[in-house]
DNA sequence: TGATTCAATTTTGCATACAATCGCGGGCCG
DNA sequence: CGGCCCGCGATTGTATGCAAAATTGAATCA
């Protein structure tokens, strides 16, 4: 009907990258993860599976296969017969979060440490410094996003793929949370020194001091994020 | 009729758990984790759908979800159109996980200092000595169970929801090596020691030291696992 | 007025049917 | 003998139908 992506040509054998076709419930999937984390469904929103499937253009099968893998991953929450909502945190919840994200960021500086070539830093450096460029012009969601880039660089350098994975995975849950944290204007200053000095560690190769960095920086991201989601959430003292 | 106990009645408060029907996908999907996590699925196993319905008496569909479920905990790879496999771990990814389960465990004892009660600490003490008498009896399988019962009480202690989750998600993945890591009976009296040292540490509240502790516990552990599993995997060196 | 019952509707859970894809083995041609 | 093409069985992916359970809302009774 109105999707016509059905990519359909016969005889292209090799698109960039080979996919003969993509499972829908696949599809479905990101798609969903995707709807959450930039908030089109919000926490605590029902889910139901037909009027969805209307939306997305398939079948409950592949979607209701999405919804299970969404579930593990902790951003549905699924009652047997009476369906799923978008899993909504409680401030307890999300200040757990920013803690194991602290102690996972810390071990990947650590691991980063020992791997890390010139080159990743100077890449890394080059992030920071497009970052501290888009501080100045008040850019928001800029700043945010580079902000993420080199968190997730620094877990890639780790060369440590659980670490990766589950780092992405409890991001993702509070991804919204970590963006609430750079709405003080004032933490952006705060941020960029701590930032600075990830960047002399990473020089030194001192990954003990890193680790201390990244956790501190985490803790002081998760004192942020929560006075600006108390605020949020009706909280009187801001 | 089987009328047994149709809830719809205000009958004082329900049981613990209230289940009018658990669903096919979930009963299947733990299922399949213990047919994994007990080895009766191996790693690399092929998981042929209809065969393994045949087996669980139902339908693809609810099993189709459970594999999603246990897909996205990382028990199970799938690959579009080609199945699903029982996830087989490298040496790289074990060491990985290791690591990742040393800071998650190392938190934990950190959070968990700052709220035990001293009949916690009373509990896990008795754990110990249970421990203990597996040992010098040589009981392998106990011992290893009670080792288990004592790190997840540790987890369960630091009140951290998001660490209990992930630190049994990871756990899981790892299981086996976790035992075979018990397999050499000199390591037996280094763990016990160290969990000594984790009792000091819990009795002063010590959690920057609970937290080291723990570290270097899981650090030993997989370097134990590792030697113990490279013997399997047919390494000549041990 | 307010609580309760019960039927109608909605929604979820599961099984089955059907389509698409993969893997393998035989036949064909060089 | 070796490589390629094709078709067939096995297996995965998706849609649909039906039953069970929950929700809704109106009618009933205290």
């Amino acid at each position: 009907m109105a999707d016509d992506n059905w990519q359909g040509l016969e005889l292209a054998e090799d698109a960039p990258q080979r996919r003969p076709r993509r499972p829908l419930h696949e599809e479905a999937a990101d798609r969903l993860r995707d709807m959450i984390l930039e908030g089109e469904l919000a926490p605590g929103d029902r889910i139901v599976e037909q009027s969805l499937c209307d939306r997305l253009g398939l079948s409950r099968t592949p979607l209701r296969e999405a919804i299970k893998t969404l579930t593990a991953e902790g951003l549905i929450i699924l009652q047997p017969n009476r369906g799923a909502t978008v899993a909504s945190l409680s401030l307890e919840d999300i200040e757990d979060t920013f803690r194991v994200i602290g102690v996972l960021e810390a071990l990947a500086g650590e691991q980063a440490c020992g791997r890390v070539q010139d080159d990743d830093i100077a890449e890394i450096r080059v992030l920071h410094y497009q970052m501290a460029l888009h501080r100045t012009r008040g850019e928001r969601l800029d700043y945010f996003k580079l902000n993420q880039r080199i968190h997730e660089r620094i877990v890639e350098l780790s060369g440590n793929k659980v670490l990766m994975e589950t780092h992405q995975r409890l991001g993702g849950c509070i991804r919204r949370y970590r963006f609430a944290a750079n709405l003080a204007t004032e933490r952006w200053d705060q941020a960029i020194r701590e930032h600075e000095e990830m960047l002399d560690a990473l020089d030194a190769r001192d990954g003990k001091r890193l680790a201390e960095i990244l956790r501190r920086h985490l803790d002081n991201k998760r004192t942020a994020a929560e006075s600006a989601t108390a605020t949020e959430r009706g909280e009187p003292g801001g």
